[in-house]
DNA sequence: CTACTGACTTAAA
DNA sequence: GTTTAAGCCAGTA
């Protein structure tokens, strides 16, 4: 696996229950920028278990999955049970957008 | 080697 | 609201 993909993966292993990103702003957080793409091809690589693969959604709030597809309705479950509240198939981001400080940056990311 | 594919994003029309 | 188009880059064929 390479190093981009381990830098993805443990960013978003920090967003924290009840709260989402966008696949843009991890990339972001990574040092990576202009490469969300990237992400989702991290995430769908990865088969740690513990990951909170679930809290990362496209920039507008919506699950980057077809509503028809399993792993839809599964991500729309762990999300409402955290808390996360839809508007119709959105997320109001403004509420719900993870704000890493950036101690938290810092102190777990090695940086 | 080239060509195409994404669990994407942004800007522009 | 919508649709294009370009950008991104590790995999895959």
């Amino acid at each position: 696996m390479s190093e981009s993909y381990k830098k993805i993966l443990s960013v978003v292993s920090l967003i924290p229950a009840s709260y989402v990103a966008s696949y843009g702003q991890i990339a972001d957080l990574a040092g990576m920028p202009n490469c969300s793409r990237m992400v989702s091809k991290a995430l769908k690589s990865s088969n740690n278990k513990s990951l909170p693969w679930h809290r990362v959604v496209n920039s507008q709030g919506k699950i980057a999955f077809k509503p028809g597809d399993p792993l839809f309705v599964l991500q729309l479950n762990l999300l409402q049970e955290e808390g996360v509240e839809f508007k119709g198939k959105k997320i109001n981001l403004d509420k719900h957008r993870w704000q890493p400080s950036l101690d938290t940056l810092l102190y777990k990311l090695n940086y």
